[in-house]
DNA sequence: TGCATATGGTTCGAAATCGTACTAAATAGT
DNA sequence: ACTATTTAGTACGATTTCGAACCATATGCA
């Protein structure tokens, strides 16, 4: 790397960060009042990826500290967005399993959020996302990788 | 915006928000104890943007509440890495000057990060940075700008 | 089988984040 | 000048995040 580009790699982080955090809060503008983005994506995930998973698993996907996971789960639990099983395969661990309410909950806020969404599609077309996303994959899974390995 | 293209965007928002927790980790394992991003972003900002800025310009431009932010330089201040003044001009406000201390820290930091930096760039050439860095400051102000619409 | 170790989850305490309510100073409108 | 409103910052309380220590169950190995 010449050290001229450092600046343009520090760039690309923090525009990483700062759209994060806006498009988080967008996110929570549509959350009805106790529920915070984090709540949501493990909503999302049990419905887009899979239903069931033991709460390490989640951890794992969401790259949180299992004590966090908890916590988090212990929330929608309370609110009767999730039901929280014992595992029939392990007594130490549990199955996460969304419910009826957690399902609508997750399918009436994207709607919510198809307004915003489309606007911001129609700034930046499926062809510039459509380069841009794989890229950012490989980002994400090298440093993935990186953290990995110390 | 087609339909069919809705998990596309989904996926950038994903893809964004868990490159901006794994960099923010890897930033983190470089401070020492006591100091987090949050922290560390203030002193950079002080270094390459600008020196004593009030606390709720800061608060703006890190997109914080005011009270996170008076919470934030406090910290900072108690490990002597900034100064906080009164305002020249205004009773009510102050102005954040970084310290020699919060300076050498923030450089030790920024070499610190060095390698990490240069591993991926090694993976991702500023070619393909200097393509996606604009189109994501772009979207950075225009979903800054829908926000402050509301 | 029996015991050491590893693994899944919780508890607990510290720190960060943030909304609400407040104080003090500045500004606007009369 | 005088009062009302706005603005900068803080105090406080609720929630989130997360590391350290802990318990219970599972696994590895003799």
């Amino acid at each position: 790397m010449d050290r001229s580009d450092a600046p343009l790699y520090f760039a690309f982080f923090n525009e990483i960060g700062i759209i994060g955090q806006l498009s988080r809060a967008m996110l929570e503008a549509e959350l009805p009042k106790g529920l915070l983005a984090p709540h949501f994506s493990i909503l999302n995930h049990a419905v887009r990826v899979k239903d069931g998973q033991t709460p390490l698993t989640l951890a794992n996907a969401f790259q949180v500290p299992k004590t966090t996971m908890t916590h988090s789960l212990g929330v929608l639990e309370r609110h009767g967005l999730i039901e929280l099983k014992p595992h029939p395969k392990d007594g130490r661990s549990k199955q996460v399993w969304i419910t009826e309410a957690g399902r609508s909950l997750r399918d009436r806020v994207v709607e919510a959020t198809g307004p915003a969404l489309a606007a911001f599609a129609q700034q930046f077309d499926p062809e510039t996302m459509r380069e841009i996303v794989p890229k950012l994959a490989e980002m994400r899974a090298f440093l993935d990788a990186a953290r990995d390995e110390d």
